[in-house]
DNA sequence: GACCGCCTGGCAATCGTTTGCGTAATTTTA
DNA sequence: TAAAATTACGCAAACGATTGCCAGGCGGTC
């Protein structure tokens, strides 16, 4: 039915293994041969399989991109612009999501695996040692994850994380709270850690989760914070946070005026809650773009799985202040 | 490398014929001997391999899926949805993102064809006739759109504008604006046209567009806006509405109390603006999975294309009543 | 006891490419 | 001008599955 390369053959008047090699090698035949063989193919309309060139090549040419939950709005610029860049390689991208779920998320790798040259990570919520354990059978990238060994692409939310402590302590506050995303996320560790050493004997701090990271679950930590009695809160990503917002107005608590709240991510979200968001940008196209690249460029490596180079990038992020943070109640100025 | 089903034959001491039917056949072999080979099968974590079974049967079980625009929130939860329900088919999704361009759009699926059984059109931006000469080579579903002989899936977006309208008339306003979409989107139309005949004879509307369905295509018509002397707009989506209610404000122009706004999606967006925004809301994720569904009994009606018959879906909307609509400035009550 | 039909499972062609090998044809070198 | 080197292209074997066809073995029927 489609048309193949035995049909552009018989057009062109040569074997199938020269209109191969007319789009694969153009260098090796002879320039009368070649544009008559291009010729025929554009006369056909033909378009190599890129199936069967698969079989025989082992490469599929395909991206797997795995990713916690597509409908958190950190997620979607990245998916564009890894897209987009995979496509100019050439390459086309599986998108799958995970539902928050490491059992999910390893099935997908496991399901992917047979018909992708690799797969992308972004916040993997599975442990290292599966990770480790999955990446023997299949070249895999990380976004937000380091894995001795594997590729991949951090966002450095410590110094992002520093400088909003930093902040909130500038403006007076002595009882954090840090509203925690999900247990397995290395981001979350990552900036729970910070907190808790950057305010460490300067300001006291506690700790809130883990939660999953969406409106609804930041929506219902906010009692708990209210009861708490802290001025100021960093949650993990800017879903929590606006939650929390929700939440805390609900009760009649004011924002920024009784508690000061920091979200992560930057998402479109921040800009648009009342008051607006003040949150720690970073840089998620970028990371898209690294990791397809930084994937492409370790299965290109060569196939001795030894032998390999894993490449690391770790991308800027910076505090944005905006109206969701203020001087604690009661402070002078 | 990997395990093949030869590996399988070898060690269940059976032909290679008989592993593919211990899966796809299992009623034809005695017992016995399936056991034996499931059982050899697990042992090795043999996977068949979907490339090459995709030779043979034509079938890639594959989906391609594109959307205008990634980043718009419209998408991402139709892209869940419908990602969701492809995989419990046992099929996987390419994304791809077209970037609101009907020459990417139409590369896209070209480039897409050869690996897909069939593609999703989201929105798509491309005319009538192509997207006929396109489902020529492979089966298309299309998402808001309506061709006929192509499966398709609409949101009733004429109702939710009518009773739109109606909300903004019953309110008292008479001078009314719509801010259009994208030309080639067919959702567009149609809310334009319901606009202009439900205000028939009981307001004048005013058409302004068309534009780029993001917030700064919005802020950008704000000015617009204020001179024209309106006291209701409808916007194409939430992005277009919200951006223009950030312009309007900065031009102090009061939302709702000069100028009420109503959106259309009913993204995160619209409960998170302030004022909360009045919107259409439309079933996105339903979307999604009815595509897929459309799409792959599409595929499974026979492989004559003429014979195959295009499902239809028609998904009701509704309007929520939030903060951004008011009676115009000097109504009585 | 010969014949028939079903059940089981092997054989080999096929899907559309790629690619190592071989050999005419052409060019270079001596 | 003959030998050597190179070039241009054909041949056919893969890649990993699926599937129509066929044959051997078995039990049932008359």
């Amino acid at each position: 039915m489609a048309v193949t390369i035995k049909d552009v053959a018989r057009e062109a008047r040569v074997h199938m293994s020269t209109v191969s090699r007319a789009f694969s090698m153009p260098h090796r035949l002879r320039p009368e041969t070649r544009t008559r063989v291009l010729e025929a193919a554009r006369r056909l309309g033909y378009r190599p399989s890129r199936v069967a060139r698969a079989l025989t090549t082992g490469r599929t040419h395909n991206i797997g991109f795995i990713v916690a939950d597509i409908s958190n709005p950190f997620f979607p610029p990245m998916i564009k612009a890894a897209e987009h860049t995979a496509r100019a390689r050439d390459y086309h991208l599986f998108i799958a999501d995970a539902s928050e779920d490491p059992a999910i998320e390893t099935e997908l790798v496991d399901a992917l695996a047979k018909q992708v040259d690799g797969v992308v990570l972004c916040g993997p919520r599975i442990a290292n040692a599966k990770i480790e354990r999955l990446s023997e059978n299949i070249p895999i990238a990380l976004v937000n994850r380091k894995v001795t060994g594997i590729p991949s692409v951090t966002m450095d939310v410590v110094n992002g994380a520093q400088t909003a402590i930093g902040h909130l302590l500038d403006l007076g506050h002595r009882k954090l709270a840090y509203v925690a995303g999900p247990r397995q996320s290395w981001t979350n560790t990552q900036i729970g850690r910070t907190v808790t050493s950057a305010a460490d004997g300067r300001a006291e701090v506690t700790v809130l989760g883990p939660n999953t990271p969406n409106e609804n679950a930041g929506l219902a930590v906010a009692e708990e914070i209210a009861r708490a009695g802290v001025t100021a809160v960093l949650a993990y990503n800017d879903l929590l946070a606006i939650g929390l917002m929700e939440g805390l107005h609900s009760l009649g608590v004011d924002v920024p005026g009784d508690v000061s709240v920091i979200g992560v991510d930057d998402t479109v979200l921040a800009r648009l809650a009342r008051p607006r968001l003040t949150t720690i940008v970073v840089p998620t196209a970028d990371a898209g773009t690294a990791a397809v690249d930084l994937l492409l460029q370790y299965t290109a490596e060569g196939d001795d799985v030894t032998t390999r180079a894993a490449g690391h990038v770790s991308l800027p992020t910076k505090l944005v202040i905006r109206d969701s943070t203020a001087p604690p109640p009661g402070a002078g100025s």
